[in-house]
DNA sequence: TACGAAATAT
DNA sequence: CATATTTCGT
């Protein structure tokens, strides 16, 4: 009969058909970049200032939190109707093309191949992700945690295991000896001011990686 | 089922 | 050769 149901692996996250999911995209294309974001860690308002100010001592507000209020937000946006009776226009300037690319998404190219195409952790992505073992402590930081904290659509459990493998086995290399040169996503040197991808991007695009010369030659 | 180490692939 | 995926034992 027909040969209708044979792609229907990478309909998966790539395709955004449903009105809800368009919402949903929308929104998270509007989401301000890992790098204008102030870290969890790091209190909004310092110390003094909100000594000055009388502003109470901020809440607890923890990664859990932040996960169960964008969970909250995404019920809903799915939930809620466009109910923008007059304007069908977006709500917030769009500079993103099509394809579904926001702040966070794990897109693959969609050519048939059963294999997963490799991932490249961008160092934005490298940065939430440490952002979120950090916050998770070494203890929980377990890929199933890990991978639910990020948020990023498409990431495999699979993907964050690995970059655990190589982040926990980078840290115990870490000890005692200085930084190496062959780091590059791990060490120390996350974001310079050039221009790198957002995405996780795959082999086939083009991504531009920073590097320090390497004209070391040591190893 | 999920985690993690090792093997395998790119 | 570095890094990501897959396999396999627990």
């Amino acid at each position: 009969m027909g040969e209708e149901a044979v792609d229907d692996y990478e309909l998966h996250m790539v395709c955004y058909g449903s009105d809800e999911d368009e919402r949903v995209m929308e929104w998270e294309s509007g989401l301000p970049g890992a790098d204008e974001l102030t870290p969890l860690s790091q209190p909004l308002v310092p110390p003094g200032l909100a000594a000055a100010f009388r502003i109470p001592p901020e809440p607890g507000r923890t990664l859990l939190d932040l996960h169960r209020a964008s969970e909250a937000t995404v019920a809903r946006l799915r939930r809620a109707p466009p109910s923008s009776p007059g304007t069908s226009s977006s709500p917030h300037g769009h500079q993103e093309a099509r394809g579904g690319e926001g702040a966070d998404s794990a897109a693959a190219t969609t050519t048939n191949s059963n294999r997963r195409p490799r991932l490249v952790w961008t160092p934005q992505l490298h940065k939430r992700f440490v952002d979120v073992v950090a916050h998770l402590g070494i203890k929980k930081a377990v890929p199933k945690t890990i991978i639910e904290l990020m948020n990023v659509e498409g990431l495999t459990r699979e993907n964050v295991a690995s970059h655990l493998q190589k982040y926990r086995l980078y840290v115990k290399r870490m000890r005692g000896q200085g930084p190496s040169p062959s780091d590059h996503i791990f060490a120390p040197t996350p974001v310079h001011g050039v221009a790198v991808g957002m995405v996780p991007m795959v082999s086939g695009q083009a991504y531009h990686y920073l590097y320090n010369g390497g004209g070391g030659g040591d190893r």
